[in-house]
DNA sequence: GAGTTTGAAACT
DNA sequence: CAGTTTCAAACTC
């Protein structure tokens, strides 16, 4: 793990060692960096080979991708060992060059092995991070292949299940954390958790899912604790030994049922105080979860996320903390299987190995995208999160999240989501979700959350849909129709083998699973090479062919600190949409099924869109607006006539101003969405409102895209910045698309909301960046 | 659950 | 690039 130049770092740093900032830094350090690899693991990963150029943002942009991320890195990496002590602790520099040393043989040790070998399973979860963190930057993406279900030291029970989860645990810093409590300076103690006793808690249902949901009532992403006692609470579960009896029942009961969110597996538990000098190295590294790596704990935690955070309670500044989730999500990263199967092999050595748990409760679940580890989460992002291109979108609007998405069960699971903070059990009742501050946001974001694929169909979907077909869509299920299973695509394809857009799982960038009722379906890890080279196919033909559908340019809400003149994120459709029939009233249409407005770019006839129409009378952002006045095109005065219908009944002053794909994507509104009052399957969870979140830090929060339905997401910094449309300078791109079809809006200026204008045409223009299945390395 | 409708994707 | 076909989701019954 420990790199030179890590070391270097942390000799400096020393003296520092204690105070948040020190702890943050180190979150950044580029030591623990993420290959390129961990973005491989998506199958798209595989053909982006591009995205490492393009996504090198830093932690901030990890942070916020760690959100979306989804683990794959085991219990195990979050060891100690090399983890731990990259990220947070600070060594002398004669203890670090020492321990450098020695980690670093290791790690040469476990890369040749790796080299050799494919990927363990990830089940087999403990791995050290450390060695992969040096692996990956010391070997981009030569690893990266298909090391997950399809390589073949993937482990085929999981690779049968497709799903599999995998338990992250981030000890790094800041990255990782998504939020922090700001009251708490307790020691952390919190490191300590030990994950077997999460582990044991026992599912009251059979479906993990469920069992989640019904632990967390409204399933937010992410379980925050405001108060220390709260934390301690939840403290004092995680230091008891491991203790089999425990159950996770037990363990709930300890936390504050509102203080759950989401139902997301994750947990953040602030304990650490700044400067206090458990840092999430110290701590959490090592011990607890190590310890806890067992069968059980893989079979149990699936979706659980535990987090330890180092927060630092001076500020605002934040940052955070360590890590430790379960990410479920089935993803096409093929490098989770490297990971693990590292961490496998390093496994003896760190004995948590949720991992495989993960997976196997995830079975329900497609591939789960490799998740990062701190350090890696912020460039791991791109990597892990590679796995859609879509994800880029994602990573964006992860920054912030919206309350809304929490109250949608189905948004929750969204890489979108976001943490959310509970300030009080009272709040927490109401699950007061509140974007975490916009610094911490970022962070916390980062670490928060990953979503859950399905719900692209999600996004993740990562992105619209369905995040997580564990939890989140159950509790999608939940909270939405009921009739809706929602929360993940499952695709029914019957002749296209699920090779070929028509195939939600395929367009989404991840494999099908179980719940698909697919017939000859190629779309498996088994025919990894089948997909990846239909991928590149596809990809060859239209560049954006993987992109996400819809595209959030800017924030939907003003980000602190970022211009005030931006409007409100606004998403658009990439393509737009067509619809003749459906008045952009039904999901037939792209654009409504991503709750996403339609723009100049549809070529939609009689516009109806409740998100906005094309000719911008509905409650579209600004920029359908600026757009519409451009436009000339298309019967404008016709849809002009139309508006009113919809409006009054559907547009909220709100959804005005805010048609923020987050917003947009909620099903909240009364909006139209299906007669029947559904929210669309496939919301698109763009995520608009994480601007708040993200961009604080970043100052720059645009998410281009969010994503529809798989979330995935890309760190700002990572973006190209051409694709970064606020920021971008460039304010005219055009787009176009494959077909023609057009993208790019006709006026290249932008005015007040230059971001969305800009990103979405930027995005399009990006586009040949995505990285492609042949670019790979 | 079967059938219809719809519009994207794919094909020509 | 336009037109047509194929496809699977969305929707209806």
């Amino acid at each position: 793990m420990d790199t030179p130049e890590r070391n270097q770092i942390s000799a400096t740093l020393s003296k520092f060692e204690d105070s948040p900032v020190f702890n943050y830094i180190n979150s950044l350090s580029p030591i623990k960096p993420v290959k390129s690899v961990p973005i491989s693991q998506t199958f798209n990963s595989l053909s982006f080979s591009s995205p490492p150029s393009v996504f090198t943002s830093p932690h901030v942009s990890c942070l916020k991708e760690s959100r979306f991320l989804r683990r794959h890195i085991p219990l195990g990496t979050w060891k100690p060992k090399v983890s731990s002590e990259d990220v947070n602790k600070v060594h002398t520099s004669e203890e670090e060059e020492t321990l450098a040393d020695s980690k670093r043989a290791h790690h040469n040790k476990t890369e040749s092995q790796e080299n050799t070998e494919k990927r363990v399973s990830i089940g087999d979860a403990s791995i050290e991070l450390s060695s992969e963190h040096i692996k990956f930057s010391d070997e981009p993406q030569q690893t990266l292949k298909y090391d997950t279900c399809g390589s073949p030291g993937y482990d085929p029970s999981l690779c049968d299940d497709e799903d599999s989860t995998l338990l992250e645990i981030a000890g790094e810093a800041a990255a990782d954390v998504g939020y922090v409590q700001e009251g708490c300076k307790t020691d952390s103690v919190e490191s300590e958790v030990h994950l077997q006793e999460i582990c044991q808690m026992e599912p009251k249902s059979e479906d993990p899912d469920c069992y989640w949901d019904s632990l967390v009532p409204d399933g937010s992403d992410m379980l925050i604790f405001n108060s220390p006692g709260e934390a301690e609470a939840f403290k004092g579960l995680m230091h008891k030994p491991l203790d089999p009896s425990i159950r996770l029942s037990e363990f709930m009961s300890v936390l504050p049922l509102s203080a759950v969110h989401n139902g997301r597996k994750m947990f953040i538990v602030d304990s650490v105080a700044s400067g206090s000098e458990h840092e999430i190295g110290d701590h959490c590294s090592e011990p607890t979860i190590a310890a806890t790596d067992t069968d059980q704990t893989r079979d149990n935690l699936a979706d659980v996320v535990l987090v330890t955070s180092n927060y630092n309670e001076n500020a605002n500044d934040q940052l955070v903390s360590v890590t430790h989730r379960a990410i479920r999500r089935r993803c096409l990263d093929f490098e989770m299987a490297n990971v693990q199967k590292k961490n496998s092999d390093d496994n003896s050595k760190a004995s948590s190995s949720t991992s495989e748990s993960d997976e196997r409760n995830v079975a329900n679940e497609k591939q789960l995208l490799p998740a990062k580890l701190n350090g890696n989460f912020q460039r791991g992002i791109l990597q892990g999160i590679g796995l859609h291109l879509n994800a880029l979108a994602a990573l964006k609007e992860y920054k912030g999240i919206q309350i809304e998405n929490l109250s949608s069960g189905r948004h929750l699971s969204l890489p979108n989501s976001t943490s959310l903070q509970i300030t009080t059990s009272q709040e927490q009742q109401h699950l007061s979700l509140v974007p975490v501050s916009s610094e911490r946001d970022l962070d916390s974001s980062d670490n928060v959350l990953q979503s859950t694929e399905d719900c692209s169909q999600p996004s993740v979907y990562m992105a619209g849909e369905d995040f997580n077909k564990n939890s989140p869509r159950k509790k999608k299920r939940k909270l939405e129709t009921p009739g809706e299973t929602e929360g993940c695509k499952r695709c029914n394809c019957k002749k296209s083998k699920c090779l070929k857009l028509y195939c939600e799982c395929f367009a989404a960038g991840v494999y099908c699973i179980e719940p698909c009722s697919c017939q000859d379906c190629f779309n498996k890890p088994v025919h990894e090479d089948t997909v990846l080279q239909t991928r590149k196919q596809i990809e060859s033909r239209n560049p954006l062919a993987f992109a996400p559908k819809v595209i959030r340019s800017s924030d939907s809400v003003p980000e602190i600190g970022d211009d005030p003149n931006k409007t409100p994120a606004s998403a658009r459709h990439k393509r737009g949409c067509n619809c003749k029939k459906s008045s952009c009233l039904k999901k037939y249409c792209e654009c409504y099924q991503g709750g996403v407005g339609c723009s100049i770019g549809c070529r939609c006839e009689g516009c109806k869109n409740a998100f906005g129409r094309k000719d911008g009378s509905a409650p579209v952002s600004i920029e359908t607006e600026q757009e519409e006045t451009e436009t000339t095109d298309k019967g404008m005065a016709e849809k002009a006539s139309q508006k009113t219908e919809i409006q009054n009944t559907e547009d909220h002053p709100d959804s005005a101003t805010m048609l923020t794909p987050l917003r947009l994507s909620r099903p909240l509104l009364p909006l139209p969405f299906s007669s029947k009052g559904k929210a669309p399957r496939s919301f698109v969870t763009t995520i608009s409102g994480s601007a708040l979140f993200a961009s604080q830090k970043l100052g720059k929060s645009n998410s281009l895209w969010s994503q529809s339905k798989h979330f995935q997401t890309v760190p700002d910094d990572e973006m190209p910045d051409i694709l970064l449309g606020d920021t971008s300078p460039i304010t005219c791109i055009k787009t176009s698309s494959p077909n023609g079809k057009r993208i790019s809006s006709p006026s290249c200026d932008l005015g007040s909301s230059p971001s969305r204008r800009g990103g979405r045409k930027l995005i399009l223009q990006s586009i040949p960046s995505f990285p492609s299945l042949t670019s790979h390395p």
